[in-house]
DNA sequence: CGTGGTTAGCTTAAGCTAACCACGGTGCGTTAAT
């Protein structure tokens, strides 16, 4: 069977989007692939297709369970039963059952956590894995390091499961991510699938105040005025809560916060009221956005900056995915370095922590659990502690280990870590600041040249604001659905209350 | 930097103020205690 027929007969689409056809060719024959596509131009088809022709199971590791829900949902909704997901979420007999029934399933969505596991590894290193896949791939340079160390455990895990074929997805990698993200996961001389992360639809505007204050009356003024839906983000949960109450007090009604400490249901239901237009503003951390699909948002504003520029292009590639004209909006005062700065700082063991670490431990006769505990001792936070459980997992997995040696290279790699991350919030700032194109800066930092300049693309090139401007009198706009969405969103709803 | 929580120290001893300090963001999984 042709991949242009299963294409329209299983997924309903006449003709393949940019890069898919060339993507799915290479995995198809087997090579290991790397591919960089724009939001929402349909990566999951790169991997979704060939489960049709491919002997075995393709595996997806995919960064959050919501994520990996709704792909299941989504492909079952067209037809196909054969997928499922596999996560501490689901109850034991369910989990045991898909275990049990793997070899019958086509596509399985799996955490980088849950991968690790014996039983599910284990089972999977027992039959034939078609296909890994990483979506979100940059995950893996970005959280890896620190923050989800078990993402820098994918190359191992994929060998153990047979390695197969490695197909890697992103949004997002500047040069040095996809070389981090090519090292990480072992590929083999990758099949590279590079597009351009412009989107002319969206235009850049910066206002740098000169008091916090300031910056929260030009927030407002702009929110007052502008044309939503929209999202502000900011660096931090409580500022989530602040900007949300003054913008309720100056006419913004229909603003609601999220963050990651808020409780999951009511993180949902925001979430749901956001794309289905109950709320006009969301104002979020970070936590925000993943597997957002909403294609109508009209702006994003940046309360604080990120603390580094892909970050910053996943967050404004949110807006705009209709192609209807968008705006990204940053507010900076020199106050907001500080954030960044500190999180970056907290995420690794200091020196300090180290020299502490290594009193603490028999360094002639390293014990594990000694180890172990020390690393509590030390009171860290949660992610450099995270980091220290990682490295020493590593150490003693080394035959001729020497402790004065690792320590040392973790030293050395902290210190460079650290180097690295105060160098990318540097090119932030310095894009922030900078008085050339901004849309040119930006394609330069993923190594890419401007070909065409849109009419609206920056305050530097000259911008006109109106156009994101909200009408005095609002017209209803049409929403035209076919029964399929409609029926969709019915029994998607009825799933969620039952 | 800004903020919120804690504590020391004052005082017609229970509640106030001021000084000080810690902290700021992303999620998976498992387990312990009811």
């Amino acid at each position: 069977m042709s991949i242009d027929l299963i294409l329209s007969e299983r997924f309903g689409f006449r003709s393949f989007r940019q890069g898919q056809r060339e993507i799915i060719e290479d995995v198809l024959d087997g090579n290991d692939v790397f591919a960089m596509l724009p939001t929402g131009s349909g990566k999951s088809i790169c991997y979704q297709l060939p489960a049709y022709l491919l002997e075995g199971i393709v595996v997806v590791v995919s960064p959050l369970i919501s994520l990996m829900e709704d792909q299941v949902e989504q492909l079952r909704r067209q037809g196909e039963k054969r997928v499922c997901t596999f996560h501490s979420g689901m109850p034991y007999h369910v989990r045991m059952k898909i275990l049990r029934d793997l070899t019958r399933y086509k596509i399985l969505y799996v955490s980088p956590e849950t991968l690790q596991t014996d039983t599910l590894s284990g089972t999977l290193s027992r039959m034939k894995v078609a296909l890994f896949v990483v979506d979100e791939a940059h995950c893996i340079s970005q959280w890896g390091h620190e923050f989800r160390t078990d993402y820098l455990k994918l190359g191992e895990v994929c060998n153990r499961i047979g390695r197969p074929p490695i197909l890697a997805l992103t949004a997002t990698a500047t040069v040095n991510v996809r070389n981090d993200i090519i090292k990480l996961l072992n590929l083999d001389r990758p099949e590279m699938h590079i597009y351009s992360v412009d989107r002319p639809n969206i235009a850049f505007q910066s206002e740098i105040a000169e008091t916090t204050n300031e910056k929260m009356d030009i927030l407002i003024r702009y929110v007052q005025t502008l044309k939503g839906p929209g999202i502000i983000y900011t660096s931090s949960r409580m500022v989530t809560e602040t900007i949300t109450e003054a913008l309720k007090r100056n006419g913004v009604e229909k603003t609601a916060y999220y963050h990651g400490g808020m409780e999951n249901d009511d993180r949902l239901l925001t979430q749901k009221q956001f794309i289905y237009d109950e709320l006009d503003v969301i104002c979020c951390t970070n936590a925000f956005g993943m597997g957002i699909n909403k294609p109508d948002i009209r702006f994003i504003i940046h309360y604080h900056f990120p603390s580094n520029i892909e970050s910053y292009l996943q967050e404004i590639g949110r807006a705009g995915r209709d192609g209807e004209e968008s705006l990204a909006l940053m507010l900076y005062h020199e106050d907001d370095d500080f954030i960044p700065e500190r999180l970056i700082t907290a995420e690794l063991p200091t020196k300090k922590d180290i020299n502490h670490f290594s009193v603490m431990v028999d360094v002639d006769k390293p014990d594990r659990t000694l180890f172990e505990q020390s690393i509590t001792s030390l009171n860290l936070s949660e992610t450099a502690e995270r980091f220290m459980h990682f490295h020493v997992e590593k150490f003693f997995r080394e035959e001729e280990r020497d402790f004065q040696t690792w320590k040392n290279q973790l030293v050395e790699f902290i210190e460079k870590r650290i180097k690295e991350k105060r160098e990318r919030i540097r090119y932030m700032k310095k894009w922030i600041l900078s008085e050339e194109c901004k849309r040119e800066s930006i394609l330069g930092a993923f190594s890419e040249k401007l070909v065409t300049r849109p009419l609206n693309c920056c305050h530097v090139c000259g911008l006109s604001l109106e156009p994101y401007k909200s009408s005095k009198e609002k017209s209803p706009r049409p929403v035209i659905k076919s029964w399929e969405e409609e029926l969709a969103i019915i029994f998607h709803q009825v799933n969620v209350d039952v």
